[in-house]
DNA sequence: TTTGTAATACGAAAAAATTCGTAGATTATT
DNA sequence: AATAATCTACGAATTTTTTCGTATTACAAA
């Protein structure tokens, strides 16, 4: 990734191969079509798209060809993420969090593994 | 708001009428401007849409009108990021509270703040 | 009142993103 | 080998969002 951020359909399409590794243009049309309904020529072109923009890769394997991701899952979350507390929360992680725990109802496991976290950064910089 | 989200740039035109209250076009074209250059009529249009969409108001003031948000900034917040936790994190507000706390350095004051509030939602719920 | 300045209305161009149709190529099936 | 099924390539139509130009209206100043 270059300077740019993936559309949101592009980034459906990142989601699935980060989650299934390597996959046909099939495949990847074929998850997408379970949370709503996307011609497989239009999952193509997204992702003939991606290639472009050297986002993913791909071989061929018979007539097939087979798309990975070439971009790292957490280096593109942290720019969305950047991105949309500037544009949401005018840059205020904090108040992303809050609400963020205000809202949701997280179980006490995962409220513990925050707080857990939490002190680990602050040990380390007291 | 009815069933859908602002774009970009109707989100930066409400976060300065949550801002600085009810204005008039020429002050919140100035206030774009600052970030990055913007034309009047371009401004003028995305309020208008707005007023169309209900989710602004506006009254007359002489010949001036004078835009105020009608929504609330906590649930266009929340909206906002409910879509982006589902579409960047599948859905994982804990992962996303974890790259927030990775990443970012936060100050010790701003971590205590987050486990003071950790810990009255836990106590709420035990 | 006349002239100038600043505002709104509105259609439509431009840009960005998504969707699709069709042609042609490759593999599979009979 | 012939036919069918499946894939890619690619341009172009569609949709969404952003931007702008121009006409018109309202107020202010002279």
């Amino acid at each position: 990734m270059k300077t740019k951020y993936p559309t949101e359909s592009e980034l459906s399409v990142l989601q699935i191969l980060w989650e299934h590794g390597a996959s046909t243009v099939r495949f990847v049309n074929d998850q997408l079509n379970e949370e709503k309904e996307v011609g497989y020529t239009t999952t193509l072109k997204i992702m003939q798209i991606m290639l472009e923009k050297e986002w993913v890769s791909r071989d061929a394997e018979g007539k097939k060809h087979v798309y990975k991701a070439k971009v790292r899952k957490k280096n593109v979350q942290k720019k969305l993420l950047d991105r949309f507390v500037d544009a949401t929360f005018k840059g205020s992680a904090q108040q992303l969090m809050m609400q963020l725990l205000g809202n949701r109802d997280s179980s006490k496991e995962e409220l513990d593994e925050i707080k857990d976290l939490i002190e680990k950064i602050q040990n380390k910089k007291p």
